[in-house]
DNA sequence: AGAAAATAATACCTCTGGGTGTCATTTATG
DNA sequence: CATAAATGACACCCAGAGGTATTATTTTCT
């Protein structure tokens, strides 16, 4: 049981970017990506055009159109993923959920939860779409 | 900037149920609860009786009535809380977001997401209520 | 030029979490 | 017994996430 979790849009940008980082310089159809995903076929097109609105990946229209990422894969870390995702998401701190805490002194989670969510977001920033694709581990798709 | 967050409920109930645990014998009524704990006053009283109805507090009806621990502080760890509230969470283990995954061997993200989401679940199992109430740290209200 | 194959735009639907508003019920006490 | 002070029960509302459907545009190929 886990209570950690990203939204279903970025968990699906994971997926969608870690495969067309399987060849950088390849366009990829939605219908190829579809086939790997694992995304409702509509919600992905719609996915799609948003990551390239968002500058994650790049649009080719027309016939023998496609994606393809912007960058080169070992520059896209998770972290830049997320951020760029979860952009509404207000950077929560504390444990409680409060905005405005005005304690001098750390209550008793304080530190204990920083510590969890630095070694995530560590984890997010160290991790990139190279890391995630190497031959020595099997696909995630 | 943290992306690990519970939803609003699941904090709601940590102060709430960290300030009822100040004194476990007292019966709060919902103003003394209202002025410490920074919650919208409609929706703190639904979520009093919504946590009486899960059975983490006992009410009391009538005048002087109010709300109490239904165990000893030490007794309930914020992972109950946590079960508790977010019951309708699907667990989810996976960083990408399947259900379903058929891999044999474990992709690159998921012994490192794993790490990181049971050191999580250890600190909510290992704290309860009167560990985080202890005087050595600021109350966080 | 026109058909075919792709993405873009737009509009809509549905469900849930968070939040409000009103009235009903319970209980202590003068 | 009547009133006041508390909680309980409902019945809404709203925005946003996830998902669907339809039509428009862009490009290639014959
Ligand atoms: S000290 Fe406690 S209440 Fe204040 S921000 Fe940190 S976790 Fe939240
Ligand atoms: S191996 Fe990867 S894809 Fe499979 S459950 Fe673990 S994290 Fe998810």
């Amino acid at each position: 049981m886990s209570f950690m979790n990203f939204n279903k849009s970025t968990e699906y940008a994971f997926r969608i970017l870690g495969f067309l980082a399987l060849d950088e310089r390849k366009i990829y159809s939605t219908d190829e990506i579809y086939n790997k995903v694992k995304i409702p076929y509509r919600y992905l097109r719609k996915q799609l055009t948003n990551l390239t609105k968002k500058g994650l990946i790049n649009s080719v229209q027309g016939k023998h159109g496609g994606y393809r990422l912007t960058k080169k894969k070992s520059e896209i870390s998770l972290y830049d993923i997320v951020v760029c995702m979860e952009d509404g998401v207000l950077s929560n701190e504390c444990f409680f959920g409060y905005t405005d805490c005005h304690l001098i002194e750390k209550c008793a989670m304080h530190d204990k939860w920083e510590e969890i969510s630095s070694s995530l977001n560590n984890l997010l920033k160290t991790m990139n779409l190279a890391d995630i694709t190497r031959k020595e581990y099997p696909a995630f798709f």
